[in-house]
DNA sequence: TTGTATGCGTTATCAT
DNA sequence: ATGATAACGCATACAA
């Protein structure tokens, strides 16, 4: 492989010239300037970019740190993340943790050897005090709402955005209401339950463990939820469900079992995801891909920021 | 940041011993390890690992060039992809190509620089061409059927199995059959047109051109795919759509319009995706993950070989 | 405008 | 068993 070396002595210039031309700097005559350019040319030269980023510290590349990424949340996340990633040219390394904290370390290791230049949490099982440790080694961004904590954010109110969902189905008469998750872990299912308590709380209502469904991650878990609820004395009227997947698929097993949707059961979604449109389904839209790329943003800038998107609740047949 | 050198001199050693019992070679005294090994502990010290990649000529990161992760054909053989990455102490830099030919470019261009060890292409716009001049830079992978060309490669035999799943619905008594894929070029997508023209002839069935439905991706295509074979004068009695999803959301789309399936249209989709067991789809089982897998292992090996998965026809009530 | 020299942090080679 | 030193390929401060 061709060095700049070799690059410079074909062209009768010093390495310095070579540099300048190969990064555009100014103060190189034209004739230089060619002469290096035909180099290049005939010996089909290429920067080795691991010298660049040794000699200059940096990398180009952003780590993105998610548990799976074939769940549509995730992928919508990560769209977006790679669409700005794209515009800024920058590229990403992924790190798959199915929830591991030592995959997570992992990643927070990469950052510390400068292996990438800063990190995407879009969820996460470590401690906030390790990952505040790591901070000193790059900007490091989370997708999840915090307080108190210096890091940037872009976020949901999902204690906000959940409590309105259920003084909406309140409004609607429902007074028996339950709600999937995917992980009863996580600072966003906490914020959900903290939502929940405080909504049975304000309207006295009885506040049941059994109401919470876990685990709800994918289409076929909305079987599951389903057999959950009717194993019940007293099952619920109505459902949250933190995924437009597990709501189809409850949707899909209810039509199964002829259970009339909304009558007998009513269902809210979230994300607004193409399946939501297309089964009919009550859902409250999340911008993902929106997301994904103020992540990105945040995570080139490493700045402090903290952004809260907003969602909609999208009115269709299931409520 | 704390190097070598500083280590060294901690420690009261040479650069040298410290390399060695940073990469726990032999040679080395207990005495001078430990006081090496207390070094780096006082120190915080973490390898740079641009250096060390400069320094071997290794990056340990493999490229992966995908149209889309929100897909869950691309997710799940990304998910395999990630599995072994894992096991083999990888990284993996993800191109999200959206089939745009310089985003491909780029990746080959990462393999090009040594910024990549190697390159796994799960799906490509580019000509084979471009892919071949630049084998030179490290191993590519491809996921996908090829003769006569020096690439290694993962993949299923569309033409058989297409052949067969017609020849299976032809026996089931089907003679308008048609099928959806999710766009026109592609070598797969051919080797799926030359199956279907060689069934056509022998069964001296009429070749409908109309019968293929081009850009079926999601859930929400399959209403596309209803709406466009009802515009038939004489619509198909059933559809092999190499996706579960859209095979699902055909479903849906069947049940609200009152479609009966199997009875009126007949469906088999590809893959074996949970949706399809839960939607009591027949389908063809793709081992996608394990495909992954092999995809990882052999750009990490580097060494020529070309794999082709079995596939299973999975029966349920579709057909 | 151009070139020399040095630094980036490791690993590898070759003495000793 | 240990250490000096070169090599990896590029960027850049500084000198000219």
């Amino acid at each position: 492989m061709t060095n700049i070396k070799d690059l410079a002595k074909m062209a009768g210039v010093s390495v310095t010239t070579v540099s300048r031309v190969l990064n555009h700097h100014p103060y190189v005559t034209e004739e230089k300037k060619n002469a290096v350019l035909e180099a290049i040319k005939v010996s089909n030269y290429h920067k080795n970019i691991n010298a660049v980023h040794l000699s200059k510290g940096k990398t180009l590349l952003i780590g993105v740190v998610l548990p799976f990424s074939d769940h549509p949340y995730f992928a919508l996340l990560l769209k977006g993340i790679a669409k700005q990633a794209l515009e800024n040219n920058y590229k990403l390394v992924l790190f798959q943790t199915d929830y591991m904290e030592s995959r997570e370390m992992e990643a927070l290791q990469m950052l510390k050897q400068k292996q990438i230049d800063s990190l995407i949490i879009c969820s996460r099982t470590i401690d906030w005090p390790i990952i505040e440790e790591h901070l000193l080694f790059g900007p490091i961004v989370l997708c999840e709402q915090t307080v108190g904590k210096m890091v940037s954010t872009t976020f949901v109110n999902h204690y906000k955005t959940f409590f309105e969902a259920l003084e909406y189905l309140y409004h609607k008469g429902h007074e028996k209401i339950g709600y999937c998750i995917a992980r009863n872990s996580g600072t966003n299912s906490q914020d959900r339950e903290f939502a929940y308590r405080d909504f049975v709380k304000k309207y006295q209502l009885r506040y049941r463990p059994d109401y919470i469904i876990n685990e709800c991650l994918h289409f076929e878990d909305g079987e599951k939820a389903i057999e959950h609820i009717k194993a019940l004395d007293q099952p619920p009227s109505a459902l949250l469900v933190t995924s437009d997947q597990v709501a189809a698929g409850i949707v899909t097993c209810c039509q199964k079992q002829n259970i009339s949707i909304p009558d007998k059961l009513a269902i809210i979604g979230f994300d607004n995801q193409p399946i939501a449109k297309i089964m009919n389904i009550t859902t409250i839209e999340i911008p993902l891909v929106d997301m994904g790329k103020n992540l990105f943003l945040q995570a080139l800038n490493g700045d402090l920021s903290n952004k809260e998107m907003s969602v909609k609740l999208i009115e269709r047949g299931t409520v």
